[in-house]
DNA sequence: TGCATATAGTTCAGATTGAAAACTAATTGA
DNA sequence: TCAATTAGTTTTCAATCTGAACTATATGCA
């Protein structure tokens, strides 16, 4: 799976044209199969199982799964007792000794890490650095390097790496790998240099939105298996938000959807940085919430640092601040969910932080302008910490590599 | 094509992938590629003018299109001339022959027509009818009396019909053929009896969203040749909505996506009857402008008529009224782009009447509250009168025939 | 008129693939 | 020890597309 632009939207035709396509059709299947979430991890699909789920015929599945093991992608694991009658099956899993690699250039930090084809996240590196303002060149030469550690311990541990995603909190061209704006780090129209990021890789590394990578880590990771559709909303600086539809991401025709920061919220509201007025961001951002709860200037996590604690000591300018934020979260919220049929919203990045005082707002907000919409359990609060959008975006590398296995000679 | 719930987005997980599916999958590229538009509508594709489009081999095409002609979807029509050296191809289209029945519930009107296979209405027939608060039954007993006689003048035409369409002016549930909510017909929770409309018709009859047909219709017959990405409102009584990404409806999860009526344009604003405040529709639907206009009250298309004469006349507070509901159409267009990374706005609907009116309004406030992202000559108007929701839904079943043609026996 | 050339469409052998059924393998339980 | 049961493999077969050879029908030039 990409998160690149999506324009089928739904009865797409990847219908095959050949003969030959059934099969790549049936690996992937067999692939998603093996990807789906187990109730006991330590119970593995064997071919039986994977024939009953599929639909396909133990025939076909022991000759599909013959591949994916030449491949390298699946492995088998021992045998998977049942304790029943009859031969015990053998059980397969996604290959722990290929794996794709997240990585994130924040604000305030980088970080890469690696996660393999199982889906666990093996290593993960996080670097303190200033980025607002800093090169293009000098941050993707810092990344660059924690990447060739991540990729040097990914080695000495027996993993081929076969991708990767890079998330940056701002919009991004997937196609060209182009940061079309990043105003926390101002950045604007740069192109990054990803060739070189991970040398070998067969799959490349693509370049992805933060709020849309951490809305995928929240469906895959994180709340997911409660919702199937959902606004996600990223407090950082600014406001981000990212679609889900159908476990799916909603990219929007030119990748660009989920901007929920400039929902207009209040049409006589203040002036926005994006040119426009009266958007969420202006009331719900970093800036907004910490001047209207009275805390000086610092940095950004210093400054949240404070709210908390003013918020757990009951400071009232505080709280007021916090409810005002979730106000308006709330009505642009509302409008979504009218608009985009949606039945629940996640809130993440720092709204996570504030949960407690701004759900409640939102959930209010939301009954007053959607009543019947989206009802007070569907308000939900992310509980992946900040390397959310490193696993969205090594969660879109798995995907894409298990959507699309051609073209990988057999491995180790 | 169905106008349902959307939720896969593309690389769902249907049925297990057999050789069989390589043809149906096919035999559906064949009839995708007759159903384009021609340039020269003389001028119709050979068999060889298929194997070079869909990428197929010329004895691919002629197995599949033997098998589209004996099904009776498909039809020769005499030599396809090019004046060139070399024996000459034949012409090819969908059949004229076999048709689909679109059908729309209004409030003041019901109408059924015919659209052959080629997209061409054949027949088009109206019956005024003051509808708002009629029983279900007795409104489906006017429709299904139209319905027998454009079936009669089908029949007699030589046209079979395969399925249909209606679409209605609420919220339904294209599944269940269920109208949950249609507060200007006073319509709440009805189970239409849709099977009784086309007997004998293999696919039956989809129940749609009124305003999303009409955003099909756009798509196919309007202004779908300037735009793939677009935000459809239509003033009717309320104020509908579709969404189109990608050339495709986005009907969200549950199928009840495009209410752009109910998002909140100013959150201090009028209650409004969906329980919310501040919507869309409380500025820009029927009654609200009509009372700041001034307008007395009537039947709708009577003040319809006289605001149409004093915008003419160049009635300040006419025009004031229309300005202001351009401005909140504006304000909730800008949301949407953001959102749903859309570019063009298309008004259809009573707004048609207003376009000259209405139209900079909207495009002055897009201006303001999302400045660079829909341009001027990206907001239009429709152009497709009181036939759009009918053209929607007939386009919909026949795009509903055209990727689904199993089960269809040899006819005429 | 006749023949070279060009394009349309058909026929047939060959390759790929999954289904179905028969078969082999490994385990439980009486 | 052996019947019953479940896992996985082998074999045969039908569906489908491709590619190449072939037939059909036109134009254009001598």
């Amino acid at each position: 799976m990409s998160l690149g632009k999506n324009t089928d939207g739904g009865a797409g035709r990847p219908a095959p044209g050949r003969v030959e396509d059934v099969r790549r059709g049936n690996l992937v299947r067999i692939l998603a199969s093996l990807a789906e979430p187990r109730t006991d991890p330590d119970v593995r699909p064997t071919r039986a199982d994977l024939a009953s789920r599929t639909g396909l015929t133990k025939a076909s599945v022991s000759s599909l799964v013959a591949e994916l093991v030449d491949a390298g992608l699946v492995a088998e694991s021992g045998a998977a007792r049942d304790g029943e009658r009859g031969r015990p099956g053998v059980g397969l899993e996604l290959s722990t000794c290929r794996g794709v690699v997240g990585m994130e250039i924040n604000v305030d930090y980088i970080s890469a890490g690696l996660l393999d084809l199982g889906g666990t996240l093996r290593i993960h590196r996080t670097l303190e650095s200033g980025n607002r303002g800093k090169s293009p060149q000098s941050v993707m030469a810092l990344l660059a390097g924690l990447v060739a550690d991540v990729a040097a311990e990914a080695s000495a541990a027996g993993i081929e790496i076969l991708g990767g995603g890079l998330a940056v909190p701002g919009l991004v061209d997937t196609g060209s790998g182009t940061v079309s704006s990043a105003p926390n780090l101002k950045w604007h129209g740069v192109v990054l240099e990803l060739h070189g990021l991970l040398p070998g890789a067969p799959q490349g590394t693509l370049l992805h939105n933060e709020a849309n990578c951490a809305a995928l880590a929240e469906l895959w990771y994180g709340h997911g298996v409660d919702f199937q559709d959902y606004l996600f909303v990223s407090g950082e600086v600014g406001v981000g938000g990212g679609l889900v539809i159908g476990s799916r991401l909603f990219a929007g025709p030119r990748g660009q959807a989920g901007e929920v920061g400039h929902v207009v919220v209040d049409p006589s509201g203040p002036d926005c940085s994006c040119g426009g007025r009266g958007c969420l961001e202006t009331f719900a951002g970093q800036e907004a919430i910490f001047a209207e709860a009275g805390i000086p200037d610092g940095t950004a996590s210093a400054r949240l640092e404070q709210l908390t604690a003013l918020l757990e000591a009951g400071n009232a300018a505080a709280i007021s601040a916090v409810s005002r934020a979730g106000h308006y979260l709330g009505i642009a919220a509302a409008s979504t969910a009218r608009l985009m049929d949606l039945s629940a919203v996640v809130l993440g990045g720092h709204f996570t932080r504030m949960g407690p005082w701004i759900a409640p707002a939102v959930v209010r907000s939301l009954a007053d302008y959607a009543p019947g919409v989206v009802g007070p359990a569907s308000v939900a609060i992310s509980e992946l910490g900040q390397s959310a959008a490193l696993l969205g975006a090594a969660g879109s590398a798995l995907r894409s590599v298990l959507a699309a296995p051609q073209g990988l000679r057999p491995g180790p």
